[in-house]
RNA sequence: GCCGCCGUAGCUCAGUUAGGUAGAGCGGCUGGCUGUUAACCAGUCGGUCAUAGGUUCAAGUCCUAUCGGCGGCGCCA
């Protein structure tokens, strides 16, 4: 049985059957402690010298796997108040001595990453992403979206921008994507409100705590709709994920030390600014940025640490932002985009309405410099019966970074790939 | 792309200021211990001081280059 369940105290003066790994051992004359763990939770199994689990105890090693038969008692000396005494022992596979022990260092857990992942710690934060993934889906069907499976081998650049991957396809030369949008603007003409959760890459050579080279997109894209909608949706995702985060994984924040009253207060309507705004913020700092620049890390935290909370930042000037964005017809220099920023972090999501004019879209590709022939579908999009439509992608492991305040990105995915790790 | 920091035992580190016999704790192994809480006590094993070159009577320590890692900025989610 589930170990949690015998912690849950359903099983106090009773027989069980555990199995598991050896997460400590402490060793006695009369007494040898095994502390236990599954994916669930650890307990501590006793095995005393008159035990026939003895001899088995006496050789087994921390990591290897075992079952355990025996009885549950409540014991207050124990670490969590319930204890497994020991009346059979089988060992499945011993274990060499573990190389990971209680002195450790950040580039040595990411050596060895594939074993670290079976701490307690990582175990918890792979939990909470799981959860969190389960509740954006969650949020995206109630709202009536569909879930779509988009490509990761892509022909053209998306943003034209210099950082895509490329790869050989057979004798052809491709990339990996880097967002999924444009075709999520493909669906919205059949499925209408659809979304997609699925990686990006970015060949970006960034050193930073919140920068990977893959990382999971939660990417929306849904026709008739305007910014205000786009904002809307947005803030009411993240509330949606970090209350049911609040109610579901507080034993999971709490043990990672992430405070819970964080994501419990997240609350709609998230505050709003226009860029213009944010410049003239960042002034009465002291901060002089001038309207048309874009903002700088440095930038992007003054304005966070003001808020202390996740707030957007919208209708950004044009110039800097992508071919697709669209703009107000009366003032062509600004654009339709939001950014959501939160603490520390910064930007953890990126949306806008999108160029739904052929002819504008065309003069916009044409000014930043990029080819006609190569976004030739995309421009059909705007041929066939072309609609306002909104959407924007949001970093999973910036979520994850921001909600559990992570140290570091990279612990916010099993298996991390940054500029210098892809291993395992 | 720019800037900063780090590399000594399986692991964590001291030793680098001011050149003079390679150290500690943890882990391993051996023994001890009547209930431990990442146990404790004693003993013991364990080294290409990242690599290459240079200075010097003498280099872990000083100099040069290279390799590897971490972080900050830029860029981005």
């Amino acid at each position: 049985m589930p170990i949690q369940s015998i912690l849950d105290g359903k099983y106090e003066d009773k027989s069980v059957a555990i199995r598991g790994w050896v997460y400590r051992k402490r060793e006695g004359k009369q007494t040898i402690f095994l502390v236990v763990r599954d994916s669930t939770g650890v307990i501590q199994c006793t095995v005393k010298a008159d035990s026939p689990a003895w001899s088995e105890a006496e050789k087994i090693t921390i990591e290897s796997s075992l079952t355990i038969e025996g009885t549950v008692k409540k014991d207050q000396r124990a670490p969590g108040g319930y204890e497994v005494s020991a009346e059979k022992l089988s060992v499945i596979g011993l274990a060499d001595v573990f190389p990971i022990s209680k002195d450790k260092s950040e580039e040595f857990l990411r050596d060895i990453r594939h074993l670290w992942l079976r701490s307690r710690r990582m175990n918890l934060v792979m939990k909470v992403r799981a959860d969190v993934l389960e509740f954006t889906r969650e949020f995206f069907k109630d709202q009536g979206f569909v879930e779509v499976s988009p490509p990761m081998f892509i022909s053209a650049a998306v943003e034209g921008g210099s950082t895509l991957f490329g790869l050989k396809y057979f004798d052809q030369n491709l990339y990996l994507t880097q967002s999924s949008q444009l075709y999520l603007e493909i669906l919205i003409y059949s499925l209408e409100k659809v979304y997609c959760i699925a990686p990006s890459f970015r060949a970006e050579k960034s050193r930073t705590i919140r920068h990977l080279t893959e990382y999971w997109h939660i990417e929306g894209e849904w026709p008739f709709a305007d910014m205000n909608d786009l904002m809307q949706f947005e803030e009411e995702l993240l509330a949606h994920v970090c209350k049911r985060a609040a109610e579901k994984c507080g034993k999971e924040f709490e043990e990672l030390g992430a405070d819970t009253s964080k994501v419990a207060s997240v609350e709609t309507p998230f505050p709003k600014i226009t860029y213009t705004e944010a410049v003239e913020r960042l002034k009465a700092k002291g901060i002089e940025r001038k309207w048309g620049e874009d903002f700088g890390y440095d930038d992007e935290k003054a304005l966070a640490d003001e808020f202390g909370k996740p707030f957007f930042v919208y209708d950004y000037p044009t110039a800097i932002k992508a071919f697709y964005c669209k703009t107000y017809r009366n003032h062509p220099e600004v654009a339709m985009s939001a950014d959501m920023l939160v603490p520390r972090i910064g930007e953890i999501s990126t949306g806008g309405a999108r160029e739904d004019d052929k002819d504008v879209l065309i003069k916009r590709i044409r000014e930043m410099g990029l080819s006609e022939k190569d976004y030739d579908w995309y421009l059909d999009l705007r041929r066939y019966g072309t609609v306002p439509h909104v959407g924007f992608g949001m970093g999973l492991e910036r979520l994850l970074t921001w909600m559990l305040d992570l140290e570091n990105i990279i612990d916010s995915i099993p298996f991390p790939r940054t500029i210098r790790r892809f291993y395992p």
